[in-house]
DNA sequence: CAATTACATAAACTTGAGTTTATATAAACG
DNA sequence: CGTTTATATAAACTCAAGTTTATGTAATTG
């Protein structure tokens, strides 16, 4: 489980915070540590590691450097979990099922009280 | 990032693989051991891990454990996910938009040798 | 040019995850 | 029964990740 690797990178709540920012807007790196209230060296070494696996691209501003993300790292990930996707889907579906199962009886049941009464 | 956390669990490879290995089919301890070439201690202990984090479920056939796959933990994964997808897939759609467009200037081009020749 | 702003990086520390080795438990088997 | 099989768990070790503190380096500003 090395830091080269796009699961143990994601792992880190605090990189997954910088990605949501990220993700709504690019941003210094003053502005992640303020929005997350992180130290700055914190947020540098973290950033660091998502420039480092693709996920992240900089551009020089002056003394700013603003970042961005690049969500194309995480398409592995993404076909990892579609086998999984799979699987709990037909979960949901029997679940479904058993609801719907349980509306119909019920409904049922209250029909045979209504012409009952 | 406590072992707490989904993505910490899916973060190690041998778990994945165990994950992958359940996928195909339930199986004991020594079935994973055997097919994955780790120790005992250690895919058993992955397992406590898999199973605390409510991603497989055990069941006793005498001295054996049966385990099994339950993917909806990984839903929120998924959905988390989910905001990223959209990200990659417009960044896809610019790739074809582009390849689209080389394909067809490179057609025009071959269409004006033919006729010139 | 001195002071400030924005950021990166190095050093040192802490903690916990992954692993191995050794041992306990419990069922099957002879 | 004693032995073997299947698994869990405890103890001890290693190493690297996350964090803080301190410092270096550009570019900006007064």
């Amino acid at each position: 489980m090395t830091l080269h690797d796009i699961y143990a990178i994601i792992a880190e709540p605090s990189r997954r915070r910088i990605l949501d920012c990220l993700l709504r807007s690019d941003s210094t790196v003053k502005d992640l540590t303020e929005e997350l209230g992180l130290s700055q060296p914190l947020v540098s070494s973290h950033l660091r590691l998502l420039r480092e696996s693709g996920l992240v691209r900089v551009q020089s501003d002056a003394q700013r450097r603003i970042y961005s993300l690049d969500a194309s790292p995480l398409t592995g990930v993404d076909e990892w979990l579609s086998a999984y996707r799979d699987k709990w889907n037909r979960h949901v579906d029997k679940l479904e099922e058993h609801l719907d199962r349980r509306k119909r009886l019920k409904e049922e049941k209250q029909a045979d009280e209504t012409t009952g009464e």
